[in-house]
DNA sequence: AATGAATGAGTTTTCATTCAT
DNA sequence: GATGAATGAAAACTCATTCAT
């Protein structure tokens, strides 16, 4: 088991980098809200991207574990591209802080950022093993499955953080009642894509 | 017109902003960018965070005026959306800094984050109206218009970052080979799920 | 002329890195003592380290130009190497915190110990030369003219500094009263160092 | 005999100390230099400064009783002045970096230098012992005993630190071999310092 | 005796902003 | 309109020291 500290220091950390972002986080407030001094994190963690990076992976690690149970529970790709982009549009629901941070910290060339996006990366390839997977028996006839790959993320992504941000204040329960069209409307935009059928 | 000095200041500050991000962003380096003083800058805008909201508007503004001037080229909703999303591919490639910003910057409760989705809604708005008008002449049956229209904005967003990002270093000429099959893709995508052909 | 607020700077960090040594230095005190805010040492100096580093090569050069203009006063080469020895303890007694400094920061692998170390070499270069002139003349017959310049300045430099730190607090008078036995001891100790007469 | 642990702290501490000076070094370093966790260090020494001042004592002890001993092979004041000129010089050379020690932290007024002072006065008192019985017996002429004793402390000193220091890397053959020079060098001058034949 | 996780005061450095010229 | 020297609040990071085990 890890160690109890470090976990504290974890959790009061996924709060402030997603409430502040990366840069406008401060060890101090960290530090508080993990209930430890500042030092502490220091004793555990090198720096603050060090503390971010780590932070990111476990983020991204949670979402591909979900996803890889969920795919399970799926034979064919086109259930399981289905339960994705649903899992996908859950998690992020759940976890909207993380998921503002996987959008804002995951491009450009700082070095935190290089590794958040090879974290990212792999969530990706899990998507592109199924679209090939669904290609190889037929179900699918997708030609260029890396930008499909990125443009269901994309999708999926931005429809909930558009909805968390345009919403005044966080509604539980209007949320709740949002999720299915939005995976509605990602899964039907998804899955038609994933057909041939050209559409002129 | 506007004042020379601004223009200076606009171009070195989108090039210094999407460099580094807003807060990694130094007044110092906008202004040598510029070739003026520091103080110039503060003549011109009361803040940081007042020239990057103008910044930002300008360009999402630039993004809105290509999309418009694009859409009075076409006459079906079809066409129109086609053309909206070949038009967002082509000006990512083209201001790649601006789009890596578009989407680190959008969300977040900070004062310049609030305005600068406002402006981005504008574009949503041109999005969902090729929509309505999709669904109102028979083109389309879309159940949810503004989780569609955030679908194809970051559907189309990520694709080209993603690419963008993943390489090892810019090349024009590989980009340029790559810009078909990013448009192919989520035009694909999203004409398939405008209509309602049910997907299973 | 050099920027006033620089001289101010200049002025309080001697006292200041003097007082207590490099790393003991506070650049906080520096600039109380300059009347400066700290901000403004930094716009003027990249780091602790580089402002360091000018105020050492200033504190030598001073030394160093000293022994110059002492050294036009003489013709002879034990004239000059005399009038050296004297320079250089008077100076010492009159720049104890720099004297300090130039011993117990001379040697070491920082970066600023290295950039020093080349300072006083050229002070040694200074003492190396008058005694190859004194060798090429007949008057000296020294051997190993680099060992000799560094016992030279080793022995004037202890002397002074042992002289300033065994005495419970610094007394003017007598201080003045002790010059004359250390720089006599320090001539006679090395001018005979310069005669061949063998000693035995 | 000493606790078997205080030893390994104490090669450690010398190791580090003289690596980076006493600010510089950290008691972490020592810690994992020694082998022992740092508690341990603060369970056998009060402070940084205690392990120091213990440390820096116990190295000029050992030069302290080298030069005892080597004067005890010597009958007159002349040959055990060059006695410990000699070994003076390559104690030096074989401790290097307790000698840098020597130097950059003997002066300066901070309880710790106040202390490791009075220890360089114990082995400055030597050399004085000897300088006077040399006066007695005759075969010395020497005014000022003390600043004597200072002078030929500082220029043995300097020339061994001066050499090392000047080297780019530490080359134990060459070393080796510029040790004659650098005690001849010292010998010479002290030795004709000691006499009384005015040197005009 | 020994450990090493935890601490928090202290320090360097950064940088948006101001303002006298 | 434009300048750039000066500011000082803030923030990351360090490290000697403590103490429960």
């Amino acid at each position: 088991m890890r160690h109890e500290t470090v976990d504290l220091i974890f959790d009061a950390a996924i709060e402030v980098f997603a409430e502040s972002g990366f840069d406008q986080a401060k060890m101090d407030d960290i530090a508080k809200a993990a209930g430890v001094a500042k030092g502490t994190i220091y004793y555990h963690f090198k720096s603050k991207e060090e503390l971010f990076v780590g932070l990111m992976n476990e983020g991204v690690q949670k979402l591909i574990d979900r996803a890889r149970r969920n795919m399970e529970l799926h034979a064919s790709p086109t259930d399981q591209l289905l339960g994705l982009v649903e899992n996908q549009i859950r998690f992020y629901v759940q976890n909207g802080k993380l998921a503002k941070l996987l959008l804002s910290e995951a491009f450009g060339t700082k070095t935190r950022q290089l590794q958040f996006r090879i974290k990212i990366g792999e969530y990706l390839q899990l998507i592109e093993k199924v679209i090939d997977e669904g290609n190889r028996i037929g179900e699918f006839r997708v030609r260029h499955v890396p930008e499909a790959a990125s443009a269901i993320f994309g999708a999926a992504s931005v429809v909930v953080l558009q909805k968390l941000y345009s919403m005044d204040e966080l509604d539980p329960a209007r949320i709740e009642r949002d999720i299915p069209p939005m995976i509605e409307t990602v899964r039907h935009m998804v899955m038609c894509g994933m057909k041939d059928s050209s559409w002129r």
